[in-house]
DNA sequence: GAGCACTGC
């Protein structure tokens, strides 16, 4: 019966072809909306298409149903889909939504992939996933074959983890003549992806946002904060009701914006609305985050609507989407990473975006209804001073991960592989060069035993190195957790009002030897007093950061299990044998003291300060450090003491020294290495 | 003696 009804070309099935089941009516009902969304009369130029072609470029704005209906569709054909998303609240939330759209249990014909959360079986068509995970699976298998179809959304964004793909997909796309690949983008640079998988056509649909109208200032603002506070001001006096969302660049800016906001929004009183200001940054606590979801304030006793406003960096651009918002005002910054190869150095720039980033926030303020966007610069400046697109991650990162994962991948020749956008040499000769010291690349660069090891880690390859040494150290115990809590964000607080109290709650965690030491105690008591939330507060740390630390490690402890490695503690001698243990992988960041509290790093002869934040209590000869930062000075940051003999006898084959400059440093560990060769004769 | 855009495995 079902098979005759199927056959008609008019009557849509009853019966859902996947499960055999009856539709139910929530699907009719979702139907409906689904052949309204744009992109919904493209699929079967779509699917024409890739008949054709193995790559097809498809290009489409917020709004236009891509992400929902395109890896559905093509599932429906009976062919295995993976959707790649940035984030994971996204991969989990559009899974979930598509699921119901085709009258299926998530999980099984469709699922998604997030670390820490597989939701998917045998039966899965179509999985969403996260890029790092697809990533990840192709290391495993590396042309992928366990995919009819791989759709590469939001690539305009350009992720790490994107761009290495697209360079997979090259290389797979020959080997498999049979893969399909769709590359979904917002506009702007569709042509380039085009140009990249030579003829691949292109395909587009619109949008669906409302219109938002965009002002510029005649003349550029000087005091950018003040100028988006002057802005938040005359819209809440002058404009129709609506929310107000405000780009700025980072949390201290956004504290003061905020409290000039409430400050001038008071002189007003009465004559205005209510008006609710609310900062929004990835570090604040979760609970203050979903201060952006409450409702805007009612009217005033003169009956003035009132109104809320955000004031946040980056994160409401892609991540977080707030409903309601009418106005954006866009100061036309965010704070970028940055990579110095010759310095080894990740930091942080105030930039001007791009006028990708800069529609993107305009949009924000069009989803509802119309909407207003506010540019704090001028016409001009965003003409001649914007580029179109957001540098690539890939051109600002480190690449010692990328280039391990692309060994893994069994790519040999990296000056062949084909990136979209080709990183500096240096950056790639200096990775090559760290990941031979770590002994992960021979000296042919061919990956070794301990290289895979390495790789198999979801850990900075120094930080997989130092665990699987642990073993060696008898203090892997200790390990897990350093690698977990290096992972995650910083979890002592400090707010600024009670800054000593915090102090010196930090203080009873601190270590005589050193920050590392410090974390690890810090997790230990988390765990001893059963991971109280309450305990957390009490003592100024970070409770998410807590949580998230507990996973990870939860995750490397079954890695390492399964990898054959043993868990070992020995309280003896513990303190020495964890730095160790650091320092065979960290072994390129020691610096030393050149006088009072200034050091000089060992390899660049960069002088640095130790951070405030050290629970160290006076300043050693030598240290080895995790990060080198650069804000108002040059700081090293989490800091360790170490014993310089430990370096000859864990890197010998870095601390040859020839191409270090002469520093204090450098000339000790000369003569240290002499009275080693004295003593052996 | 002071500061951490945002993701992701």
């Amino acid at each position: 019966m079902e098979r005759r009804r199927s056959r008609s070309p008019r009557a849509a099935p009853t019966r859902n072809p996947l499960t055999q089941k009856p539709y139910s009516s929530n699907y009719t009902k979702l139907l409906k909306d689904r052949k309204s969304l744009p992109v919904y009369e493209a699929l079967l130029q779509l699917e024409n298409l890739l008949k054709l072609h193995q790559v097809i470029i498809l290009q489409g704005e917020t709004g236009s149903g891509k992400t929902t209906q395109v890896p559905q569709y093509l599932a429906g054909l009976q062919k295995k889909v993976a959707c790649t998303q940035p984030r994971r609240v996204a991969a989990m939330s559009v899974a979930k939504r598509v699921a119901e759209e085709m009258d299926v249990k998530l999980g099984e014909h469709v699922g998604y992939s997030v670390r820490f959360d597989e939701c998917s079986s045998e039966s899965t068509l179509l999985k969403y996933l996260t890029d790092g995970m697809l990533l990840r699976e192709a290391m495993k298998h590396p042309t992928l074959d366990q995919y009819d179809i791989i759709i590469l959304d939001e690539a305009h964004e350009r992720t790490l983890a994107t761009d290495i793909l697209f360079g997979l997909m090259k290389e797979v796309l020959q080997k498999r003549r049979d893969l399909k690949v769709i590359v979904m983008s917002a506009t702007l640079n569709a042509d380039k992806f085009q140009h990249y998988f030579e003829g691949a056509p292109l395909l587009s649909v619109p949008g669906r946002l409302f219109p938002v109208e965009v002002f510029f200032t005649q003349v550029a603002e000087e005091d950018y904060v003040a100028a988006a506070v002057k802005t938040v001001m005359q819209i809440h006096a002058f404009e129709d009701p609506g929310d107000i969302l405000v780009f700025l660049t980072g949390e201290e800016e956004i504290e003061t914006a905020c409290r000039n906001i409430k400050k001038e929004a008071n002189k007003y009183g009465e004559s205005v609305g209510k008006l609710l200001v609310i900062p929004l940054y990835s570090t604040l606590p979760p609970s203050a985050q979903q201060k952006i979801f409450e409702p805007a304030p009612g009217p005033n006793t003169k009956n003035i609507p009132g109104r809320k406003c955000i004031i946040a960096t980056n994160i409401a651009e892609t991540s977080l989407t707030i409903d309601g918002v009418v106005y954006v005002v866009d100061s036309g910054l965010s704070k970028q990473k940055v990579y110095n190869p010759r310095m080894r150095v990740e930091s942080l720039m105030v930039s001007p975006i791009s006028k990708a980033s800069a529609k993107q926030r305009a949009g924000r303020a069009g989803r509802t209804q119309p909407g207003k966007c506010y540019r704090l610069y001028t016409e001009e400046t965003y003409r001649s001073e914007l580029q179109e697109t957001t540098h690539p991650e890939i051109l600002r990162s480190n690449l010692t991960s990328v280039v391990l994962t692309l060994r893994v991948m069994g790519i040999d020749n990296l000056v062949k592989f084909d990136f979209m956008d080709p990183p500096a040499p240096e950056t790639m000769m200096r990775a090559l060069e760290i990941l031979n010291f770590l002994g992960a690349l021979d000296d042919e660069g061919d990956l070794t035993e301990l290289g895979s090891l390495i790789s198999e880690f979801p850990l900075d390859p120094e930080l997989s190195k130092i665990l699987i040494t642990s073993e060696r150290f008898k203090c892997s115990d200790d390990i897990l957790t350093l690698c977990a809590m290096l992972s995650v964000q910083n979890p002592f607080l400090r707010p600024k009002e009670s800054g000593e109290v915090a102090d010196k709650a930090k203080a009873q965690f601190a270590h005589q030897d050193g920050d590392h030491l410090t974390l690890i105690s810090v997790f230990s008591a988390y765990i001893r007093e059963g991971q109280r939330q309450d305990w957390c507060s009490h003592n100024f740390i970070n409770p998410r950061s807590m949580r998230a630390a507990a996973e990870i490690r939860d995750q490397l402890l079954v890695k390492f299990n399964k990898l054959g490695l043993q868990v070992l503690s020995e309280e003896r001698g513990r303190s020495e044998n964890i730095r160790k243990c650091i320092c065979s992988g960290f072994f390129t960041q020691v610096a030393c003291k050149e006088k009072s509290s200034i050091y000089a790093t060992l390899k660049e002869k960069q002088c640095v300060a130790i951070h405030p934040s050290t629970t160290l209590a006076f300043r050693p000869e030598w240290v080895l450090y995790h990060e080198y930062i650069l804000t108002s000075k040059n700081y090293i940051r989490t800091v360790s003491i170490i014993n310089p003999i430990w370096l000859l006898e864990l890197a010998p084959h870095y601390f040859e020294l020839e191409g270090f400059p002469d520093s204090q440093g450098k000339r000790q560990l000369e003569s240290l290495k002499k009275s080693r060769a004295k003593n052996k004769k």
